[in-house]
RNA sequence: GGUUCGGUAGUUCAGUUGGUUAGAAUGCCGCCCUGUCACGGCGGAGGUCGCGGGUUCGAGUCCCGUCCGUACCGCCA
């Protein structure tokens, strides 16, 4: 037997105990004729003591372990005389009779420990070893209770968790596909799935009425500290519901994770925002609303005073930035370098100052009297000591820097503190996005997605108005996961693509399926999907998504442990048909 | 495709205006140390300054190119 114990259960009451434990040497400590090993396993650390006077041979071969060598001691529990409170099994040692190296370990190229001296790069490289820390592995335990939980709560509600195919086929809207060719079809591809969005409305189709899945996601896009190539959802559809049903289930789930991963009472209903008020209010389609500070309209106030930067641009707008009125003048100058960074590509930054003793100092005073400043302020509803950061420009890209502006002045404020969790649903989102580009109309969410029906008669007048039955879930400034009531019925199906420029041809090759499908009794069905990923980093206070994954991919989508993707052999090649042609 | 920051000891980093033998911490090795727990003390080893070119009497430092990494923009229905 390997052990009867882990290196983290051990307490006082087992004090005279015998005991065997399995674990990696953490660190030794040499007093001269006393050494202290500290064996570690997934459940904690605890002290071994070992003494010359008692066995000097035993002693020596102690004084012998290297980090992270695999050992087995036998021996008694004991009390410490010195205890340590920083740790669990901080009250007891164990006299050590028998020691066993059961792997030695050459020396790891950084230290396991909570503060570890590896950087990324070489934490990657050996994430096998990055694994062994702590707070890695606390990621990892997060997550599996997350997933657990989720899976606990959607059984209760009567959901069936179905697996869907990895190898299906290339569609043409969305992220670009990952693809796999096919051995028994030359010259034909698989292509990896961007979400299981078709075969969960098929089975909706089939009769499921509730399915979910934790379902591997792939997308062949740039990546993000929050975007990964290949991902993990919670997928999820219901038949005969509407979206009221859809946002109080999954509303529900999110509480229940709060409740069971953080032991955190959600009582209050999430609240919800149009999409056209978030974009107003925060200038985003995911507004964080930790804190207020929200975007203030200014173009009509503010016009008319020869004051050409305003006078000639559709937008202005501005946020109250509150007790900042000490800022310096180099403060608001890094202020302005960050909107005028191309990244965000604000042209410059007006502000104005709202003085402790009332009165108001602006950057253009030249062109605003002191009522004028007061009228603008009184707009925020600003107080003696608050800032006042002013934007001019295009609406949509203004609104955006806006927007990262009241980030970043939310985050040098304090305001966004990862204890704080404010969840709202975002609804009502447009059905259609306008591209320039390609002059045609993009689904903003899916082809799918259902209209809002007080909308249809705009599908023929005015496209770019209709509203969708979309909705995203956002809790602090993160898409959590979104979804849509689905189209049902093949007429407004066709009508859908006929408006998102697919031919019929091109809508039966690519969905026929599906359009066949709803030709045999599609209920009206609706779904979304979570973020696992994303919801995990929120809920462990990660700036970055890949600290939850247990091996994830770099930048440039590497794999730098396993060193993929890499080269196949030619005759890999041949058997695929396949020819490499670098360009 | 673009912008930003970075690449120096096993690791994390410092390195002045371009100037003698490139430093610190930590880790590693050796010796000492009987109550440590980030133990402590003494000593030691350890460097293709990412790579290539250029400027210069002289380059870790300046210039050009390139590779790698990071965050972001584009992109991500």
């Amino acid at each position: 037997m390997y052990r009867t114990h882990t290196c983290g259960e051990l307490r006082i009451t087992n004090v005279g105990q015998q005991t065997t434990l399995s674990g990696w040497v953490q660190r030794t400590r040499k007093m001269g004729g006393m050494t202290f090993v500290d064996i570690r396993d997934r459940y904690g650390i605890t002290q071994l003591v070992l003494n010359q006077d008692v066995n000097a041979e035993l002693f020596d071969l102690a004084n012998t372990l290297g980090r992270e060598f695999v050992i087995q001691v036998k021996g008694e529990v004991a009390l410490r005389s010195n205890k340590n409170s920083n740790i669990e099994t901080g009250d007891i040692e164990i006299l050590v009779s028998e020691l066993q190296v059961l792997n030695e370990s050459k020396t790891p190229p950084f230290t396991i420990e909570e503060n570890t001296d590896g950087g990324d790069d070489i934490r990657m490289k050996y994430r096998y070893l990055d694994l062994r820390r702590n707070n890695v592995r606390s990621n990892l335990i997060l997550r599996h209770q997350i997933a657990f939980e989720t899976r606990r709560y959607l059984d209760q509600l009567g959901f069936l968790e179905v697996e869907t195919p990895i190898l299906i086929g290339s569609t043409p809207e969305g992220a670009r596909d990952f693809v796999v060719p096919s051995r028994m079809n030359a010259g034909e591809f698989y292509a990896l799935p961007q979400s299981p969005q078709l075969f969960k409305q098929l089975l909706m189709v089939s009769g499921f009425d509730r399915y979910f899945q934790i379902a591997k996601c792939f997308r062949d896009e740039d990546l993000r500290a929050d975007r990964q190539p290949e991902f993990t959802q919670i997928d999820c559809e219901m038949s005969f519901i509407e979206q009221e049903d859809v946002l109080n289930t999954f509303e529900g789930m999110i509480k229940h994770l709060f409740k069971f991963v953080k032991n955190m009472d959600m009582t209050e209903a999430f609240p919800r925002m149009t999409w056209h008020d978030a974009m107003k209010h925060y200038g985003s389609d995911k507004p964080d609303i930790r804190f207020e500070m929200k975007l203030v309209e200014l173009k009509e106030i503010v016009s008319g005073h020869d004051f050409v930067v305003f006078d000639s641009v559709p937008y202005v707008g501005g946020i109250c930035a509150s007790g900042c009125a000490t800022y310096t003048r180099k403060q608001i100058d890094e202020l302005t370098d960050f909107v005028k960074r191309p990244q965000i590509g604000a042209k410059g930054l007006v502000y104005i100052r709202c003085e402790a003793d009332g009165t108001f100092k602006s950057s253009v005073d030249k062109f605003y009297t002191p009522d004028d400043l007061k009228n603008i302020a009184a707009l925020f509803n600003a107080q003696a000591g608050d800032l006042i950061l002013i934007l001019a420009g295009n609406k949509i890209k203004t609104q955006k820097a806006l927007c990262e502006l009241r980030l970043e002045v939310a985050s040098k404020l304090g305001l966004r503190d990862k204890n704080v969790y404010a969840p709202l649903w975002v609804i009502d989102f447009p059905l259609f996005e306008w591209d320039e580009d390609t002059q045609r109309f993009y689904a903003t969410h899916h082809p799918f997605t259902s209209p809002n029906l007080d909308d249809l008669p705009l599908l023929d007048t005015d496209p770019g108005q209709v509203r969708a039955t979309a909705y995203d879930m956002v809790i602090n400034g993160v898409e959590l996961g979104g979804g849509s009531i689905r189209i049902h019925d093949s007429a407004l199906q066709n009508r859908m693509f006929e408006l998102l420029g697919f031919t019929p041809e091109k809508a039966q090759a690519q969905f026929g399926f599906l359009m066949s499908a709803f030709q045999y009794g599609a209920p009206p069905h609706g779904g979304l999907a979570f973020g696992l990923d994303r919801l995990v980093s929120l809920f462990a206070g990660l700036d970055t998504i890949r600290d939850c994954m247990a091996f994830p991919k770099n930048n440039s989508g590497r794999d730098v442990m396993i060193d993929a993707p890499s080269k196949i052999d030619q005759v890999q090649l041949d058997e695929l048909n396949l020819v490499i042609d670098l360009k």
